[in-house]
DNA sequence: GTCTATAGGCAGATAGAC
DNA sequence: GTCTATCTGCCTATAGAC
């Protein structure tokens, strides 16, 4: 068992740097020279630990799916309601947009077609596992008469996220991260019910 | 004055190759390369007519707006009602996507911060132009009582414009268009007044 | 684990012949 | 306008010493 320590193992330390770089540039918008410039280690220590760009790209994505994944646990866990979740959602967002940042995932949506097939399937769950995650609370939050949204949750997780996503991808060339909130606001305000308040009668 | 002819010049169908490559590879995933062994020309000769990737991506942008601003032209020469407008706006970008392709300035949106100046600069007028198209369909909408929604329109232009936009970047790891479709209707569908028909108290 | 050294390829770009 | 030939630089990746 490891002893706990506060120094990032190699791996994680190029894990960071990698994913600012693909947050910001894009997949193929980064290098290998790059990564091992920041580190003040060389491009030949890279390969040690990812063989290849394709394995760093994917483990990068599967790191980011984790993170994201607990993220929406803690959010359940706060026992917040529907359209509180989605707005702490929302924030998520919000918080790699400040850091100048596009969602990973998004980003690497448009390069897909350039992408290794196994990162090409890393993004599709990880959309996959968002939708899965909204279309939950969706229906939670109609059940209880907090939320008002005719057709299907999944739909409307999709739209959800194809917003947010966008507003993102739109955000970021103004260097506005206030672009981003107002789109997410007006986008998520549509799936208040009209009183405000739960329906207690359902 | 050029005699009218069938055949596209030289310039013109760099630019029609460049421009899908660009849409579904993006600009750091494309090359010199890729152009001309498409066109069957060598890479020294696209030089003379670009003589950078930069003026190439400029051309790319500047052709794609104007096309774009002829389209929204003869949206607004059909005399539809605003809902009508909106939902054939949305039809433009559903046309390129089912072209397999991501809309040119969305995914040079992506790449921002690693593109010359003067693509970035273009890449916000392209979006500016938008915005400013559907806030002016939003506002007579809204004036006639054919569409109904609250805040600025300017603020419900960049929604649509960031939901349409985050709908095909998603949409396309799918390989599948009804996705944008899904997502565009729910979206459009909430600017649309509760009673169907126009308000003529207004 | 990290290094030096280097391979082999492709990138964007230029000179100059035709 | 288009070509051949070439340059320089960066890319991903590997071999092998320490």
């Amino acid at each position: 068992m490891p002893v706990a320590t506060n120094e990032a193992s190699t791996a994680e330390r190029i894990l960071d740097v990698a994913e600012g770089l693909v947050q910001v540039r894009g997949f193929n918008g980064f290098s290998y020279a790059h990564v091992a410039g920041e580190l003040g280690i060389t491009k030949a220590s890279l390969h040690y630990h990812f063989p290849g760009k394709g394995e760093l790209g994917e483990a990068l994505i599967e790191r980011y799916a984790t993170r994201f994944a607990d993220a929406l646990g803690a959010i359940d866990r706060d026992a917040l309601d529907a359209l509180a979740k989605l707005h702490a959602y929302a924030e998520l967002y919000s918080g790699v947009l400040r850091g100048d940042r596009m969602c990973l995932c998004g980003m690497l949506a448009a390069e897909y077609e350039t992408l290794p097939e196994a990162m090409g399937a890393a993004i599709v769950r990880f959309f996959d596992a968002n939708e899965a995650w909204l279309a939950g609370v969706l229906d939670a939050g109609r059940d209880d008469g907090s939320l008002a949204f005719a057709g299907k949750s999944s739909d409307a997780a999709q739209t959800i996220l194809a917003g947010l996503e966008g507003a993102m991808l739109v955000a970021r060339p103004y260097h506005a991260p206030e672009r981003f909130e107002v789109a997410a606001d007006r986008l998520l305000g549509t799936f208040a019910a009209p009183s405000g308040a739960p329906n207690r009668l359902r």
